[in-house]
DNA sequence: CGACATTATATTGTTGACAATAAACTATTG
DNA sequence: CAATAGTTTATTGTCAACAATATAATGTCG
């Protein structure tokens, strides 16, 4: 459990703790005490402090005032208005990629759907799971929206949450996904927009009915 | 410039900078110093570390680890980024208010209204802009969606600040704009999703093209 | 004079101690 | 025994000093 001190320590702290709580070591409504995980790490609360507030911005905890850091909840209503929003948003990626992508990004495009296909056809799901990020970051890229890109990949955390749960029982179906992405990136080199982002809202809800199937109605 | 020692800190100096952020007293690009900043207003670095992640959450500013944090640049292209967004975001919340709101939710939205509608007639221009964000807020609960109501809490100050630099010439069209806000109201309450995200669209874009001629083209 | 190395300064990162508040516990009383 | 008031404890908020790093200034050499 040890540190390395001499970089950015709030980051560090904030990505051990994003890792546990996306794999529900940190469980949903679990209080975080600032002392306990100072001690734990072999560091002050400064830095403590400051890791939470980037989970925070993460929606990965809740900061209240004076009683400090909780794990946000999960449940099958908050799956849904997650996908809610990424309905919209990853389909104005698609658009906008659509739209925009260069030369290069295509490049990048087609080499990160390979890998996806790659990792789907040797039953790698975890390998499977950071391609379609990576998919999706060139995707945001391709967008030239940086405000967009923000904020998806600030949802990403929560988005990878809601997967989490359904992970175990993803193999059969992980081929069929595949060609969601190759048709989308095929939209996207011929610049339509429209069925790209089309693509992309069946992909997503598709996901949506995925994840929500394999989540408890309630937690809070 | 004294600071009240026993609530919270560091919400209070955040609130302190954002009003400055958005009515452009500190300018894009410019840097924020913690210990100039911390004996200006009394109080030690610490919550002025926190009120920056608070800034940072809300994209005022940005903070680069060991060179300090920087007021966010606003140019054009950043306007047109952010509208891009809300033009998909507040369509979403348009949709499932009219799904999903209760019969104290249009109480509310009838009276938020009636406060536009009185801020345009006798001319408040900072009336106005406070109303219609209580409507958005209003209407982002009705929504019933908290996520989506947290992620344009976030971008509201962006949105203010976005607005505040073609506030000046802002007298004349008050009065067509409201009719925007009564319309969407009126689907709304009829349960017509469809119509009331077109016409929240049509205002969004509306509003869009307004910030964009107030905007010098670019600044980073 | 210009490019590069070296030192000095300014600024952020980190820490441990103390203050203020909230939560848990105990005692008192009806 | 239940409810409340008071007391203790646990926890977050704040501070000031120190460490580590980046930026600016200075000096050196070709």
């Amino acid at each position: 459990m040890a540190f390395k001190a001499s970089n950015n320590l709030d980051e560090q702290i904030a990505e051990y703790l994003s890792a546990q709580i996306i794999r529900g070591e940190l469980e949903p409504g679990e209080r975080i005490l600032e002392a306990r995980l100072a001690q734990e790490l072999g560091v002050s609360r400064g830095p403590i402090r400051e890791a939470l507030r980037i989970l925070e911005r993460k929606r990965l905890v809740k900061l209240i005032p004076r009683r400090g850091a909780k794990v946000t909840e999960i449940s099958s209503e908050h799956i849904e208005w997650l996908y809610d929003i990424l309905y919209e948003l990853y389909a104005l990626v698609a658009r906008r990629a659509a739209e925009n992508r260069t030369q290069k990004d295509l490049a990048q495009i087609r080499h990160s759907v390979k890998k996806i296909e790659d990792c789907a056809a040797r039953g790698d799901i975890s390998g499977y799971y950071d391609a379609i990020f990576e998919y999706a970051s060139i995707g945001q890229r391709a967008a030239k929206n940086p405000l967009l890109d923000e904020m998806l990949k600030d949802l990403e955390p929560n988005t990878r949450r809601a997967q989490f749960a359904s992970l175990s029982r993803r193999t059969e179906d992980l081929r069929n996904n595949v060609s969601f992405f190759e048709r989308t990136a095929r939209y996207v080199e011929e610049k339509n927009g429209e069925m790209a982002s089309q693509m992309i809202r069946a992909y997503v809800q598709n996901e949506r009915k995925f994840a929500m199937n394999n989540t408890k109605p309630n937690s809070a």
